[in-house]
DNA sequence: CGGGCTGGTGAAAGATTTTTCAAACATGGA
DNA sequence: TCCATGTTTGAAAAATCTTTCACCAGCCCG
């Protein structure tokens, strides 16, 4: 990553010229040609530090508004699964290409929640897990000074190869909050059960453990087991292993741990060699999830069910899933009827 | 304002359409043509929802990166006039246009600072001034829950004519954040001293003084003196109230108190008529003030001298010509006076 | 020294957004 | 009922944003 990192990045003036571009054009809500005039540049240049400037994630966006009907699903959520927190976003999964607008939306939502903890800094250390859905809620967290909270991983980080994983959550966090953060680095899975006892045993591998079971609040995906996750594609599990696992009737992913549709523990030898915090240690936690898709409503579902959430960030389209609805089309009519609503989609 | 506010207002279906339109535009970066196939809509509509989501407010916008000019004029003039905290918005004024602009990036650091205050929740009771400039951050905080903080209005609230304000900063914050929120249902400036007696002995009153004098932050504008100052617009004051103070010294208004260039109190008889805080209580007081624009820099140079000051949110060529600075880049324009406007970009 | 690579540049084409304008529709009186 | 008034609607035009593509400068390596 550091290296892609350092590719990617800008030299300073042209950081702080693409911020002031941006500036301009958001905050000020000038055309792209008149930020150009007024910074002495050409139409094109302006627009390409603009441009640059909302791909590097300088640029923050977020909705402030209620979608009833995603209020109307935190609620039955909230009610069914007995959740402290629920957050529903807008219905994004549709078309063939789902996977970015959903990252985006569930981001939005994630690195809101993020913050807020934050800035309430009523948790002194907080836990993470992995993921590309944590990755993109960091991705829409504020840079922002993160007072005396810490973080800490809550597992083995690393893939089978011993690679960084592309989506090096807690890195990301410490970098943009400039807090203190413990990593654990182990990989995700032990080769073998010896392997395991021996690095959990290390001296910081430990010390790391020991904190994680003190965060108080954990923050963390949710994975699914088919053989198209991402626990898969990133190479934390093979996919013979998960394969196993759906075999035995293993549904959901949370922490390294694997439950059945019923929430209950699905029975694998895997947990033996999984650097993670012990399942005894998930109960009676504050833990919130961001997951969401059509492919993960099956493993939220299980998770759920597990009773060992307290809150949950989701889109639309699996909320409904989950409480049981029938998916509801993406726009129903409102009060007032509508003269037609032709169904050309 | 009242009627236009509620002829505009949204219809409950509408408003979460809106909502739910931008959260596919902004959030999942779709087209609108693709949000209107989505929703059912022609495109046209699909933009009328987004376009009204964007007017509304549902979308909020703000920038996270940092412009190195505006972090060395941060740092100078918190250095110059001993601030503990200090903001400074990348330049926005420029053409003849220059309101609007200004207003939405003030507004946006503003909102930004009031919500961080609401989630720390380190200020149980805020006072809040009045203003334009405070209402275009009220403007950009988004809905929250404000937990146990407070607001109490900090100087009487009523024009001359006991009309509403057009810019009724306490109430949208309460109206946002759902806050206890305390107002003064006095104007801002009595009639006479005797009347001024009469009104401040009121029951409702004077406890909300005795509230106000508790607050452990005061969130305040600063105005300028000037027949063509918002104080004089809003009838808050006469233009020949205006002009008598001057004549006689005043440079800049804090909370409805007149400051000479020197930040000394100017010397006017207004002040036995001025619902407000008295100018004793503002000593030792956490104040941060928002303003900016080059008709209020001889004003906010003045406040800043009083030292009552702890913290400033406001623009860069504001700021450039606090610092005394021969105005970095984009600004010509020196210290004092009316600079001359155009440049040659 | 020259080839190939990289990154930046501008013109122009392409797509999307926003505005404009006139007609349709509803609404609330005279 | 009918008109005056204001709001919503859609098509088309205008403005704006984004992409494409060819080109040039610098630079590393052979």
């Amino acid at each position: 990553m550091a290296a892609k990192a350092d590719a990617g990045l800008m030299a300073e003036g042209d950081a702080s010229m693409a911020t002031r571009a941006a500036w301009l054009h958001f905050a000020g809500g000038l055309t792209q040609a008149e930020v150009a005039r007024r910074l002495g540049l050409t139409g094109l240049k302006a627009h390409r530090l603009i441009a640059r400037a909302s791909r590097e994630g300088l640029v923050k966006v977020y909705i402030d508004g209620e979608v009833s009907e995603c209020v109307a699903l935190e609620d039955r959520l909230s009610a069914t699964y007995g959740l402290g927190f629920c957050q529903v976003v807008p219905d994004l999964e549709g078309g063939p290409e789902t996977a970015d607008p959903l990252f985006k939306a569930l981001g939005m939502a994630g690195g809101q929640f993020l913050r807020r903890a934050l800035e309430a800094g009523d948790d002194a250390l907080i836990g993470v897990g992995h993921g590309r859905t944590l990755a993109a809620a960091v991705e829409h967290l504020p840079r922002m000074a993160a007072g005396a909270t810490r973080f800490v991983s809550l597992l083995g980080g690393l893939t089978r190869k011993f690679a960084a994983t592309p989506y090096d959550v807690i890195h990301r966090l410490a970098e943009r909050t400039g807090a203190e953060a413990y990593v654990l680095p182990v990989p995700f899975l032990a080769n073998t059960a010896e392997d395991r006892a021996v690095l959990t045993a290390q001296r910081g591998v430990r010390d790391v453990f020991d904190l994680a079971a003190h965060a108080s609040l954990l923050f963390v995906g949710i994975g699914a087991v088919e053989s198209g996750a991402s626990l898969v594609a990133t190479g934390m599990i093979e996919p013979a292993e998960i394969a196993a696992l759906e075999a035995a009737g293993a549904r959901g992913e949370l922490l390294g741990h694997f439950f059945d549709e019923d929430g209950a523990q699905a029975p694998t030898g895997l947990s033996r060699r999984t650097l993670s915090l012990p399942r005894e240690g998930l109960r009676d936690r504050k833990i919130v999830a961001v997951a969401g898709g059509t492919a993960k409503v099956e493993a939220i579902r299980a998770i759920l069910r597990s009773g060992l959430l307290h809150g949950l960030i989701t889109d639309e389209r699996s909320a409904s899933a989950l409480v049981g609805a029938s998916p509801a089309r993406a726009t129903p009519g409102n009060g007032k009827a509508k003269p037609r609503q032709s169904g050309k989609r």
